[in-house]
DNA sequence: GTCCAGGTCTTCC
DNA sequence: GGAAGACATGGA
């Protein structure tokens, strides 16, 4: 019979619920008691309690630091906004509507195969497929008695020894192909996940966008949201229809002039400015707003 | 029925 | 080196 424990971690300035439906990451699910999800192999409930979080898991635990870092309790989120450009109205309105957004460490190999998995499909697809894969190839993890079976995340060697057609059969259509080579490099080596962190962003992000399926924006996710590199900042149509609409109105933008100005505009956090814009963008202006910037038009 | 999604790759000029 | 089309799928 398992024996749940607790744990209360100290923070401020965190919110929940922004942190985990924000789009850096796909199985936080939403349940009565809190947010229900699996980090590192352990079943675990969140919830916003005063003065911190509250976490709960199905079984003893004695040591709770791997959840503090996925969590990133130890970050101070003040110093990160102070970061940010002053005088950047639009980013300010972002903090000021978000603030206690948060960005996770997650585990590099979830990380990489989520986004490949990401490409041009809708968030709420991208969990399904996500959940599809967990339910069939995941290992089982310790749930609280009485509660729906959970999964891990499946490891890389056991994508790597799946078909193509099996892949395909979570309804990832083309992208199963980029997850199987992706998974197979992992699995035998020849792509080492565990180095990639210490090494430098610029050799990190070429190492990833080697493997097929992955370009410039699923690699800077996982530099962003797996390893941390703080000026990450992951451009995808909402980041990118939401920099033109606001930096440049109503001109042509081609994507070099945008780098650059990411490069020299945001600064030290540039990755946590980004998810700021995103997650305002997405959540609150993209509603309801017919974007100024479709794709293939207006020069990107 | 049409549009579009946390893109990337290939082809063609 | 930049533009255009292909790639699968399903919610809105």
């Amino acid at each position: 019979m398992n024996v749940p424990s607790f744990f209360h971690f100290p923070v401020l300035d965190y919110d929940l619920e922004a942190t985990l439906s924000s789009g850096q990451v796909f199985r936080w699910q939403r349940a009565p008691a809190g947010w229900e999800g699996v980090v590192n192999g352990r079943w675990v409930i969140l919830q916003q309690a005063a003065g911190g979080l509250r976490a709960t898991c199905a079984e003893p635990v004695e040591d709770w630091r791997w959840l503090g870092h996925y969590l990133q309790v130890e970050v101070n989120l003040a110093e990160v906004l102070a970061a940010f450009p002053a005088d950047d109205a639009h980013l300010q309105e972002a903090v000021r509507a978000c603030r206690g957004l948060r960005l996770l460490r997650q585990d590099p190999w979830e990380c990489l195969a989520s986004f490949i998995l990401s490409s041009t499909k809708q968030i709420v697809h991208i969990r399904q497929i996500i959940e599809c894969l967990c339910a069939r190839y995941g290992w089982p993890v310790a749930v609280p008695e009485g509660h729906a079976p959970a999964r891990a995340f499946p490891d890389a060697a056991t994508l790597a020894g799946l078909t193509e057609a099996a892949l395909r059969a979570c309804r990832m259509g083309f992208r199963a192909r980029y997850l199987r080579e992706a998974a197979r490099r992992v699995a035998e080596g020849e792509l080492d996940l565990a180095a990639l962190g210490k090494q430098e962003e610029r050799m990190a992000r070429e190492a990833l966008m080697a493997l097929p399926g992955v370009g410039p924006k699923i690699a800077d996710c996982v530099l962003l949201f797996a390893y941390g590199f703080p000026r990450a900042f992951p451009v995808d149509v909402w980041v990118r229809r939401a920099l033109h609409t606001v930096y440049f109105p109503r001109q042509r933008l081609t994507l070099r002039r945008l780098e650059a100005f990411i490069r020299a505009h945001f600064g030290p956090q540039a990755g946590y400015a980004q998810q700021y814009l995103f997650h305002y963008w997405r959540s609150r202006r993209g509603r309801g707003q017919k974007p100024s910037l479709t794709r293939g038009k207006a020069g990107l």
